[in-house]
DNA sequence: GTAATAGTTTATAGATTTATAAACTATTAA
DNA sequence: TTAATAGTTTATAAATCTATAAACTATTAC
């Protein structure tokens, strides 16, 4: 595979991850699989909404299904989805604190 | 700060990485600085296209920028980028394996 | 000063993403 | 069989993103 393909799939991973709702649902899904009533009670999306974004995130792999006959179960395919995720947030907080001491050094 | 505003700004990092050209650039920067010729030359993109996509990078502040009067040096703003980028690429390499499993079992 | 180099900015058309609503399907419970 | 629960799918309008082109700015070299 060339790499130009590889950075086309890695920034459709990446896309798949680029929305609030999305992230959030990472977060939720930090601990262990949900079902898809209780993640749309968390988040507070309509049902239609939210499981539009589940669908994206299992497509690109991100997420798993477990169905149930009464319930869809969601989790999280790897870890490193959410290690991936953390690191970002650190690049945040990182970046929220370098401004800060520009904006108000010492 | 609100769950839902750190999500957002989550969300504007992970944006941040979600196209092919922006990932190629982060692939670029992992040993060292380059200057935006440098980087013009190895992407074969327009000039124009390049600038907004490094901007866009420089203002979520995943690359940094150093000006010197003839070029313009591009870095990235932490090695935390890149580690999240190569997590999300195993992602994107286990799935295919996953998915190669599936359809050939065996 | 003039031309060349090294970019940035702005405008814009087309493509993609997003949120909402409405219709639909499948299973369970009465 | 009928109603309720648990979602998915489809249609669509609005918002955002992307690539290209053209105009612009700043520095260097002659």
């Amino acid at each position: 595979m060339s790499n130009k393909n590889v950075f086309k799939l890695q920034a459709e991973v990446c896309k798949a991850l680029a929305h609030p709702l999305r992230i959030e649902i990472i977060d939720l899904l930090q601990e262990k699989e949900k079902c898809f009533t209780d993640i749309l009670e968390s988040t507070g999306e309509l049902k239609s909404n939210l499981s539009q974004h589940l669908s994206i995130m299992v497509k690109c792999g991100i997420l798993q299904v477990r169905k149930d006959s009464r319930c869809n179960y969601y989790s999280l395919s790897s870890f490193k989805v959410s290690k991936a995720c953390s690191l970002m947030r650190e690049v945040l907080i990182d970046n929220h604190n370098k401004n800060k001491k520009i904006l108000m050094p010492k």
